[in-house]
DNA sequence: ACCTGAACACCGTTCAAGT
DNA sequence: ACCTGAACACCGTTCAAGT
């Protein structure tokens, strides 16, 4: 039931996720599903909780940069296929379990390479939303209308914004050929995560402390 | 009427802010607010662009650094006061016109420092909402119920969880008096930020090109 | 006890009736 | 033409009636 409610969320977009349309997709009277789930909060929670499970989980290397690197971008590689996942994850306020095993071992990942449990703090905050995949999005674009939108935000840029006119037309040139208009969304996910790890590994260096600083 | 509508946000929570609570709040009947805005959306836009332009616009040194963690300072001083204002700004698609200059004089911070548009351009994405002020929430509290959730959340980290519970202890202890349990979070914010602009900064010293990459 | 369908509370918004 | 209040469409969820 949590499957199909993840296949309905993924093929026919979040706002169609209501219980009247899920009970009729199951073939079901809409109160049925309280069977299952208390309320649509818990069936948003148990949805989360079933792609979060479907992560890989990759070998360790022992080496931490590179292993917390390989197991974020394992968790985009399950997460983008549900594009609905982000809006969900932002949207809850608890962990589910599957998250919160996530979570422990990526800071395992980080306090058994040596960091210290204060700096290893500050880079889970700072990887944020990042250490699931998520990318942070500039213009945010609604999961239907992507090129419709940017298109239209990048028309509508006047000579009043010249620094945003320069970088928009160097990004829609750079990237003529891809799917999204405009950026590498993949790249640009690489090089965030990557100089966040990289300034992480230069502060674990020099021995950093909050106490010291 | 903006203006109402934002303290009335401020003070009810964003849930409060429904179209007959507002013309209530007004002593207006419901329909008249469609006078002043075509929907609820472009409600929500109109607040958002106020709160926006009421960010300071603090004087350049010349030191793009410097310049940058300044003014995003102000940004977050200034959206902090508005605990809506995060919630609303992820969930809209465009920018609305002070959105639009905000990020044109940020962006103009970076070029006009010497760095190359593209550099710029992914400097932008990887501070993503860090530029607005916000913070990357690890446990997404709801602005109502703070303290306790984090509590529960702390007092449920099982044997399971030795890494999470490790941090969690150690946060509470550094910051045992502070107001907001475990995290302070401006210096988690001022963290984040240095991180990467440090990051940026030594990119750039090495000509970085995503060319060449 | 269990299932179910009507109903309730709430919302954004339409629309026609009143001026 | 303008305002307004009833009404519509939609939603999550309650609840009582049927079995």
């Amino acid at each position: 039931m949590l499957a199909v409610a993840v296949e309905f969320a993924d093929s026919h977009g979040l706002d169609a996720v209501n219980m009247r349309a899920l009970a009729q997709e199951l073939g079901v009277v809409p109160m049925a599903l309280y069977k299952h789930v208390t309320s649509k909060d818990d069936l948003l929670d148990g949805m989360l909780e079933a792609i979060v499970t479907e992560i890989d989980d990759p070998p360790v290397t022992g080496g931490w940069k590179q292993d917390v690197r390989v197991r974020i971008l394992a968790a985009r590689r399950s997460l983008l296929r549900h594009p609905w996942s982000r809006a969900v994850l932002e949207s809850r306020g608890a962990m589910t379990p599957a998250m919160l095993d996530y979570l422990n071992a990526l800071t395992g990942l980080f306090l058994d390479g040596g960091l210290s449990v204060d700096l290893t703090h500050h880079v889970m905050h700072t990887l944020g939303n990042r250490m699931w995949g998520f990318n942070q999005a500039l213009f945010a674009a609604t999961p239907t209308s992507d090129a419709a939108s940017f298109n239209s935000q990048k028309a509508a840029l006047p000579a009043r914004h010249p620094h945003l006119a320069a970088i928009a037309e160097a990004a829609a040139h750079v990237n003529a050929g891809s799917g999204v208009p405009g950026c590498d969304d993949q790249a640009e996910f690489e090089f965030a995560l990557d100089l966040v790890l990289n300034g992480v590994e230069a502060l674990h260096a020099q021995h950093w402390s909050s106490a010291s600083n």
